[in-house]
DNA sequence: TTGTGTGAATTCCTTCACAGCG
DNA sequence: CGCTGTGAAGGAATTCACACAA
């Protein structure tokens, strides 16, 4: 629908405002202005102006942005007018957690599919979920059409699962094991979250 | 020790940087190039070479980086040379997940304390730690001098923790309830990791 | 040769500042 | 007035391209 080429770091933002405006929206606000949103989120009106100006022109001169239908337009450019369907590979302590974490389901994505390869754990259940064998993920997501996973699998066989993804039609992987994984950027996007990684970055400024 | 307006950015990089090299060690590789690492992570043999000249002069023209050495300067920049004792605030499944998780102790995060505030969950063990009242959050980790902690509570109590974080002392959070933090910039760091934001994101690009 | 370190050039991102609308 | 949307300006980050050292 909008060009694609709209920079990513962009992108990374709209989350953001969608959040602080959802709960504004629930503190019962109407509308809003670039200066309080900025002021709720340490960010210049100036970025948030700019920023939503690349989609349309959700405000009014003078009044502000209506709060609801802001969230309707952020909601519509994300795609989140729908719920997606999301997998889980691996079935750790990490795997589990973010299979039951409710945030997930509160904003729109639905853990549909959760996998391992340990024995002990396939066929257990999860919630509502089964575990499934990961020998056979990629004629079960195939199937399924999932196009997001969340990758919680040890480092070691990250980049061989995450190849598996690939080929089973995944367009979307968000990475918790700590390495760059290495995959076609043409047919997959790819984050990474290491908690480790962030805190060694903050200990630059420590002593 | 190193001039710290060095840009955010850059040193979000090295961690990427050591654990890759942490990685070719482990693969029996002495020395690499900055084209060699750019290939790994996909990123500009320049900007590696860029991002390192900040702080020295680690290579040989012709040669490249010796690799055991270059771990050691990325680690005395990160100050990492020695293990950082973290605060977990929250036993939640998230929290107790964090507790367990290896990757922090190997790559020199010992986490010494966790707290929550459920009566039933109070005085019971994980791994070797025993959940304390987080009431006396604020004496505890004062006592402790811990100057890291790991926000795992509901949202909406977030910024109330934060705040307390801050009054014991703490000087890095990695939060991963998804609210923005609003903490004086000039005590304390913060960053988030918040998975929903990171999938609304992929999801602009997928339809 | 090979591959670093680095000024210069370029590209990208943010902020400024203001016309214009409600 | 108050606040948006946006060109223009300014600032940052990345990439280029090359002198020079091993």
């Amino acid at each position: 629908m909008y060009s694609k080429n709209i920079p990513k770091i962009i992108i990374a933002r709209l989350p953001i405002y969608l959040e602080t405006l959802e709960m504004m929206h629930k503190e019962g606000i109407r509308k809003t202005s670039s200066k309080e949103l900025g002021n709720r989120l340490g960010i210049t009106a100036a970025q948030i102006r700019k920023d939503l100006s690349q989609f349309g022109e959700f405000g009014k001169q003078g009044t502000g942005y209506p709060i609801d239908t802001l969230i309707c337009e952020l909601k519509g450019i994300l795609n989140l007018n729908h719920v997606w369907d999301v997998a889980v590979i691996g079935a750790g302590r990490l795997g589990l957690a973010i299979a039951q974490y409710p945030e997930f389901i509160h904003r729109g994505f639905h853990i549909t599919l959760i996998f391992d390869n340990d024995p002990e754990l396939i066929n257990t259940r999860v919630g509502d979920l089964t575990i499934q064998d990961s020998t056979h993920l990629v004629e079960i997501i195939k199937k399924s059409n999932i196009k997001i996973a969340m990758l919680t699998v040890p480092a070691s066989s990250a980049q061989k699962v995450a190849e598996e993804l690939v080929k089973a039609g995944v367009q979307a992987i968000l990475s918790y094991a700590p390495v760059t994984l290495n995959l076609p950027t043409d047919s997959v996007q790819v984050l990474h979250i290491d908690p480790v990684k962030q805190l060694q970055q903050m200990t630059f400024f420590l002593d």
